[in-house]
DNA sequence: CTTACTTCCGTAGTTGAGTACGGAGTCAAG
DNA sequence: CTTGACTCCGTACTCAACTACGGAAGTAAG
């Protein structure tokens, strides 16, 4: 009664979802992922679709989802829970926006700096050194934010 | 010869930079805050300068530099010359522009899945987890990044 | 001077996301 | 049928960034 498609061993599995065994075995037991039952004395199989889950999970991990939204996620995952599925993805976007905005401001922060610290023509100090020392303009900024 | 300006107590430090005191003796610890001098048997004082530097080191945090990076950032401070100084700038310039383009990705990402999610009419299931699923277009490109 | 709150300092506990280890049991090759 | 690789499972360790605890010592109000 074996599914022919569940043939990967838990090594195979690894490999070819990227990860370590170990983390194979970790996401189980954090329920990200379901353990197959073991045959009587066996060892368990794996199949495409439980490597297809594991990238989904490494993918919400790079979308900036925790091992625990993500299970949330995958709670959802029969359809019947579009609102709250967008409901998540709407609060990380809201968080990777703001992350956005402040680190366009770093960079613009950080470029003036270097920017200065190359201009500087025989001038006493590094006026890049000087500028974070006062905790002036561009670090100012930061810190408001 | 007490620095006028050094007047805060830890707990009026720690409460005036919005963290717990426990965190600013880790800060000292990982040698991210100076501990200023204690007057024999006394205690410690803290000025304004040290409150915007934990602002600094909360804003970089946000910005997702590690405590050990923004140590890296704040010894630009430290009178190392202007070489030095601009080349650990500009690192962390290029630093800044990885994560910005990284992040713009996710942002894109992200905002297709909430939209998919609310565009869907009457299909049977959640476009955002189907295509969270199937590692498709979002992701795969995020993936190969 | 007493009482109550801080500070000081070291050590230890927590959380998230793994990673490592060690002793059984299982499987495939030779 | 033995050898070596792999699996199973539990426990324990790691790392970053805190957070809590406990006792001694300083400080401020009455
Ligand atoms: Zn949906
Ligand atoms: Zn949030
Ligand atoms: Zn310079
Ligand atoms: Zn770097």
């Amino acid at each position: 009664m074996a599914d022919p498609l569940k043939n990967l061993t838990i090594g195979a599995f690894a490999k070819s979802s990227g990860v370590n065994v170990e983390t194979i075995r970790f996401y189980q037991r954090k329920g990200l992922l379901p353990e197959p039952d073991k045959p009587y004395g066996g060892i368990r199989r794996y199949s495409e679709a439980d490597v297809a889950r594991v990238s989904f999970v490494k993918s919400a991990q790079r979308l900036g989802f925790s091992l625990d939204e993500i299970a949330e996620l995958l709670r959802l995952e029969d359809g019947t829970h579009c609102d709250e599925a967008s409901n998540l993805a709407e609060h990380k976007l809201k968080d990777v926006r703001e992350k956005l905005a402040d680190l366009k401001q770093l960079e613009a922060a950080l470029s003036g700096l270097v920017h200065a610290c190359h201009a500087r023509k025989g001038s006493i100090s590094c006026p890049l050194i000087a500028s974070l020392q006062a905790g002036n303009k561009p670090l100012a900024e930061l810190a408001r934010s």
